[in-house]
RNA sequence: GUGGCCGUAGUGUAACGGUAACAUGGAAGCCUGUGGAGCUUCAGUCCCGGGUUCAACUCCCGGCGGUCGCC
């Protein structure tokens, strides 16, 4: 559960009670959807600083099978972190068309990627496989809408998530694991609102915004979160599903945000985009080989104490592995550094000071959906 | 020595009597509840010399280089 500690205007700080620990808030989860974060084992994640991670059940309930990791004594022994975990539903890959055939009241028909076979899955499914699993914290079912669909659309996919989200209540049965709600609503500010009170009405353990940054403008993102946040119970986490970039997340921390995921540094780092204070670098460019200085001076990574630019930059473009694992450790380092900057500015009660320096410094003219 | 085939971006390959394309590599950018090097854009090419033709990378001759076979 949380506990609150600190508010700057809606911004606020805490800590997350979860079985396997407590998690300070504000936090940002690395994605590790198969059971592992990409390029890192457990001992470099937890160098960076993170608490928290976030896995697929869904997912991982294809392969390697839920009774393969509760044969191990659950995920956490399965993939040797003792930290935090949350899982994703599935209700995520509704938005692939690898994965969806069709969407109907009862559940998801899909097919599995890995055998082509064809099966029902429910948020009842969902629910059971994350129970047995035994994720700190569980997600709904969720159905996701695509952006850029019709307001009766959103409607529909808001209602039927709300349906599966009681659904998924009711299947609940891990009294160690927690359960959070998901609203949806698209870009639509009544229905973010009306989603939020359906789900507060059912009750959860912590909320979370869904269908965001999948397309929409950086207006309409923020719009809907303000729209949606103050709807749900203030005395529980908010999280924004799949939000990762640091401009985003200093914004819907203002807004009153405790909670974030994203492939966002992870991806970046294996394509070759280092964060910085300054903007993002793109390491592979032909304008460090031969830079001896580190990623970034003061960072205290792994990466940026032992190697420099010039290395990681020709690791990266001759594919060495390691080029991938010091990307992806100093971005994490730099996430969870920027959120423990954050909670600190919360509790200095400093952070719309801290949020305009950041803004002012991180360069995202070249970010698509800036505005 | 001789006969066949072949010489097109850095590399590997297309097409065509009307000034050229694909892959890869190169350069820049993108990435938000992860499809393990994905997507977009850009740069870059007809072995040399003659001839035929309005027009030759394309057809003909010679040279040079490669490759396979034969002596």
């Amino acid at each position: 559960m949380l506990e609150i500690k600190q508010e700057d205007g809606e911004a606020r700080t805490g800590v997350l009670k979860l079985n396997s620990g407590k998690v300070k808030t504000p936090f940002f989860m690395p994605v590790g959807t198969k059971g592992g974060v990409k390029n890192l084992t457990p001992e470099q994640l937890e160098d960076t600083g993170t608490e928290c991670l976030i896995s697929n059940a869904f997912i991982l309930s294809l392969r390697p099978g839920v009774k393969s990791i509760a044969d191990h004594g659950g995920l956490h022994e399965f993939m040797k972190w003792k930290k935090g975990i949350f899982t994703d539903s599935g209700g995520f890959q509704i938005l692939s068309k690898d994965f969806l055939i069709k969407k109907s009241e009862k559940g998801v028909y899909f097919k599995n990627p890995y055998g082509g076979d064809k099966s029902m899955f429910t948020p009842e499914d969902s629910i059971k496989i994350q129970n047995l699993i035994g994720s700190d914290v569980a997600m709904c079912l969720d159905d996701v809408p695509h952006y850029g669909k019709s307001e009766k659309y959103m409607l529909d996919t808001l209602n039927r998530t709300t349906d599966w989200a009681l659904r998924c209540k009711e299947a609940h049965a891990n009294e160690k694991q927690l359960l959070f709600g998901i609203g949806q609503g698209g870009i639509f500010p009544e229905l973010r609102k009306k989603s939020a009170q359906q789900l507060n009405k059912i009750g959860f353990d912590g909320y979370a915004l869904g269908g965001l940054c999948i397309g929409e403008s950086k207006k309409e993102l923020f719009n809907s979160i303000a729209a949606q946040v103050k709807h749900f119970d203030k005395d529980k986490p908010k999280y924004v599903m799949g939000m990762g970039s640091p401009d985003d997340i200093v914004e819907a921390v203002s807004l009153g945000a405790d909670c974030f995921d994203s492939i966002y540094p992870t991806k970046n780092a294996r394509h070759g985009s280092l964060f910085t204070k300054e903007g993002t670098l793109k390491m592979k460019s032909r304008k460090y080989n031969g830079d001896t200085s580190p990623i970034e001076e003061g960072c205290k990574c792994y990466a940026c104490k032992n190697y420099s630019k010039g290395f990681v930059h020709h690791m990266l473009i001759v594919h060495e592995q390691i080029g991938k694992t010091l990307a992806a450790i100093h971005n994490l380092t730099f996430m969870q550094n920027f959120m423990e900057e954050i909670r600190e500015a919360i509790r200095n009660n400093t952070f719309d000071e801290f949020k305009k320096e950041f803004l002012a410094n991180f360069n995202v003219e070249n970010k698509v959906n800036n505005r």
